[in-house]
DNA sequence: AATGAATGAGGCTTCATTCAT
DNA sequence: AATGAATGAAGCCTCATTCAT
């Protein structure tokens, strides 16, 4: 059990425990195979109290992926420091990034796996947050646009061109960081730099015009 | 139902029926989500039937993850030829992959989503034709290098460092085919030029030594 | 239990003995206090077959409301022949009705109890048989004021009128029949001739124009 | 809420408050719907308080029942003027018996419905108040008799052939009540007199020893 | 080659009730 | 006089799986 069981707490304190236990089960078992019953033996508290407390199973869900969206938000913002250069920016942001989710991999899976799989009333709760997420990397290559002296046009770019760069990103993100989790010899910081290489200089081409051009078949 | 129901056929047929509607059965609930009873109906025969040939869920759930690897590896493969310059392969290989998952979005939700979401018999399968397909583009990678007439020292950087890259890349794909499968108005070929885009200047500077330093913090 | 447990059945004789079980526990212990173990139990079934082939609780209800509610009105209209002259056709209809009522009290308590005692879904199939059976009163009192070979003018008393003692009626009847099932010593013969007494005069006079007139306060 | 919430005040408020609470509640829901949850919160205070003072939900329904047993008779003996000829007395303790359960008629549901639907410890107590308005009724009925200077007699019929009028009587108000309620253009006060018009005959009948003689079959 | 009949096990949820203050 | 914290027990329902034909 994860908490010492029947000790009288007040009610803000058993929802942080049923919280941390819920996203731990449903990080590790996914959403429909973690139980109530499991999660409230972790939590360290009887099923009718996690019910009396956080309603429903899928409201507890929701708690959860709430929870861990503001706390991924938080520590990519609170690493960034305004004052420096855009590309140093970013790098911190990936770092910052890259630090929470490895050290808070059940968080992550709620948050990039198990709400996503399962249907709609989770999916928009993480669309928010990635909607939050690619804002700020939006403004920051805003930012260093101004940087290079060049027009800010690229921020003129459609829409969803810019979300399916941030999507590119974090999928490489993700990639790497699993890679580097099972790759000996490769450090967490490496792969944040490979990140830097692989995407920043795309990125400069880009705001620069000069993209690749697809053959015209 | 998805076929007609009571007809004799042969095992070899019913067996992809029933692949059929079990990956869309599990690309579109989960796969805990998914029952054997829905998935039986949609492909119009009997439960026990499907226990006959499939054995039981997980083993279903495997024999889709497996058909709908391999149909997308072959399909990649089949969209790339040997004799063009290697920007083109990757072009040619990107656009396969994005128009497949395109078509397909069910499979490629089982073995982007389900698969990776549930544990351990599963994630194996998929991991192999992650492999596979990184093989496939750190190939690619040394043959632009070779193209580029640049000195073989950057063949040298740390075999990681490439394999660094393939992984990035593919990340990055996958994460783009689920969002593309997923935003209305986004076509294969858009996605596979914003991710060439994004990618191929990356790839060139760091073949040329120009790379990001990371501040030394 | 009621039945040879295990042994493979054609559906629809199993589901009679489901809708059994359910009218005999509805009956005893009430709609929310019955449980679905208890009558899968007595039906000789495993609950998943209860679910399988009567869906749900509620669905199991309803039907066992309509089976009981079909029975009651066919027995009421098998006693009756039309040949007859009215007070022996509402005699016969009586008794019929006492008669099948105390046979079968545990469907009797379904109808005039549970199902009036649980919401919505429940009353409207009760008020559909209640309406049968009033409209079969109503015939019988209008053939009775043709017989007695009197001016036509009470039939031309408000329709409503006429509409009230038949609710009357059959509201005394089912009321009578609720107590003489739980009253030992008396007979369904007995009931009928009470009801028969109380009403026949009345409805006697009624018809002669001798109605009690209530004070004008 | 249906009381201000925490204000301190003396047991025999509180607790009329709690009835209240519960009688409105088992009327609407029926006795195992309700939940002691919603009745604390209706009386407005917290359920340990309810346990204290009503000890557990059986006895919480008890003491309704009891309650609304005694609210009813009192209205009825209240209705009736003794001085009154028999006739009118009836009539009077019908419109009583008639203007109270309109009034209340969460109260009603408790004693018709809910009382009788659910088993021994809340039976007993409904026909201990039956058996007083049965006894009312008789005694109307052995004053009638003495009015119209018929021997006595009749009040020796079987104790449960009355027993069965008043039944009969009750379930014909019931039914009245109901069908008054939903019928348009139709006053209680009609409902009241058609009752009176179905009943008072077939009493005096009885009286007279004019009873209505089954077929011999 | 194919299916109608059947079930053990487990999951979500609610409820009456008590404890400690 | 009054309540916030907590739980054992039980109920409805679904599912993967098998048996007998």
């Amino acid at each position: 059990m994860g908490a010492v069981k029947n000790k009288r707490m007040p009610r803000a304190v058993r929802e942080q425990q049923m919280l941390d236990a819920a996203v731990r089960t449903f990080g590790q078992r996914g959403y429909r195979a973690a139980s109530m019953d499991e999660i409230a033996d972790l939590a360290g508290v009887s099923k009718p109290l996690v019910y009396l407390y956080l309603n429903s199973k899928e409201d507890l869900f929701t708690a959860c992926i709430r929870r861990e969206a503001a706390a991924l938000t938080a520590a990519v913002r609170a690493g960034v420091h305004p004052g420096l250069p855009a590309d140093r920016q970013l790098w911190e942001g990936l770092r910052a990034f890259f630090t929470h989710t490895a050290q808070n991999p059940d968080g992550w899976a709620v948050l990039h796996l198990q709400a996503r799989t399962h249907g709609e009333p989770f999916a928009a709760e993480v669309t928010a947050m990635r909607e939050e997420l690619v804002a700020f990397v939006t403004q920051l290559i805003a930012v260093a646009a101004r940087e290079a002296h060049r027009d800010p046009s690229p921020a003129e770019r459609a829409e969803h061109e810019v979300a399916g760069l941030a999507e590119a990103l974090v999928g490489a993100a993700e990639s790497l960081a699993a890679w580097a989790n099972t790759t000996p010899g490769v450090s967490a910081k490496q792969a944040a730099a490979t990140l830097m290489n692989f995407a920043w200089a795309g990125l400069g081409n880009l705001m620069d015009g000069r993209a690749w051009a697809p053959p015209k078949s």
